[in-house]
DNA sequence: TATGCGTGGGT
DNA sequence: TACCCAAGCAT
């Protein structure tokens, strides 16, 4: 162990181009934040919960009026742990990879029974609920509770490698050196971390943004490693596309969508109505039934899961 | 570590 | 028009 010992003079305690990068990106965050729901003030933790799990994979334009219907039905964990898993599955309606709502649901449970109701404060028991990685962990435990984490996401991951590393686009998965290179930056005062995590995400989202970055608009333009560089070409594997049509993925969509607009339950002829290949269409249901889903009833229906 | 997992808007 | 891709997680 060597422990740091903080200077007794008031020495700078990191180099001046980072308290600069520091500076621009939280100025520009104040003058162009977004005013996002589950940014006010009064928001609950379980609110900054519900939003990072919706958020993961879809755009924000599609998660606010989920999550506003989501709040407005079940303001805390606890009123969510008291329904059904079916009712959380039929309430994410279209936002996406469903299994979310099942594990958000399996997390509000947690929460209940393991953490009084209330939503855990550190990363380790956050990391510990049904549907929250290390990200979504550092997200809360940032966002809703003031803590200083590298909250490490892929805005976050496509400022880095071009404002400081100067690459195109990181790599494709998360690598060692950026998680590194987070905590290297991550200011020291546990609320400018706080402000600062969620200040680099939006600039990554706004401005700094995957297609087409609007440098002009852009707070780290003249500082940016990436334009400096002459904005050079992503160099290394092209990223694959996620194959739709056809695939297991579209086949269980359109089944769960049946099963989400029905209030009872649906006959197997209904859901044979959905997928001409009939192999295909009962691996994609017993697919769903294996992730807990769908749940079959005795008499040959099929349902949201009940319990 | 690579893969499977939904959906729909933007370019 | 066909991709591209959007605050990841679990296995």
């Amino acid at each position: 162990m060597t422990p740091r010992r903080a200077p007794a003079t008031p020495t700078p305690t990191r180099p001046a181009p980072v308290a600069d990068l520091h500076e621009r990106v939280l100025t520009w965050y104040d003058a162009h934040a977004r005013d996002l729901p589950w940014r006010a003030p009064g928001c609950s933790p379980w609110g900054v919960l519900v939003s990072e799990v919706m958020l993961q994979q879809t755009p924000v334009a599609r998660v606010l009026p989920r999550w506003e219907a989501w709040l407005a039905r079940w303001p805390a964990p606890g009123d969510l742990a008291a329904e059904p898993p079916g009712e959380a599955v039929r309430m994410w309606d279209r936002l996406g990879y469903p299994r979310r709502a099942l594990r958000l649901h399996a997390a509000a449970v947690a929460i209940r029974d393991e953490h009084g109701g209330r939503v855990p404060d550190d990363h380790a028991r956050l990391l510990a609920l049904p549907g929250v990685g290390t990200y979504t962990a550092a997200a809360v435990a940032s966002f809703a509770f003031g803590q200083r984490h590298a909250v490490v996401d892929t805005n976050v991951r496509r400022v880095h490698a071009r404002a400081v590393t100067g690459a195109a686009e990181p790599a494709a998965a998360l690598t060692a050196a950026e998680n590194r290179l987070a905590v290297e930056l991550l200011p020291e005062d546990e609320g400018t971390a706080a402000r600062w995590a969620v200040a680099v995400m939006e600039l990554g989202a706004l401005v700094c943004t995957a297609r087409a970055p609007r440098c002009d608009a852009c707070p780290l333009l003249d500082r940016c490693a990436w334009v400096l560089a002459g904005r050079p070409a992503h160099t290394g594997p092209v990223r694959r596309g996620q194959a739709w049509a056809g695939t297991d993925r579209q086949v269980r969509g359109k089944l769960l969508a049946v099963l989400r607009e029905s209030a009872g339950p649906v006959e197997a002829a209904v859901l044979a109505g959905c997928w001409a290949d009939a192999a295909q269409r009962e691996r994609c249901l017993d697919g769903l039934v294996a992730d807990g889903l769908v749940e079959p009833l005795d008499d040959g229906r099929f349902t949201l899961p009940r319990s």
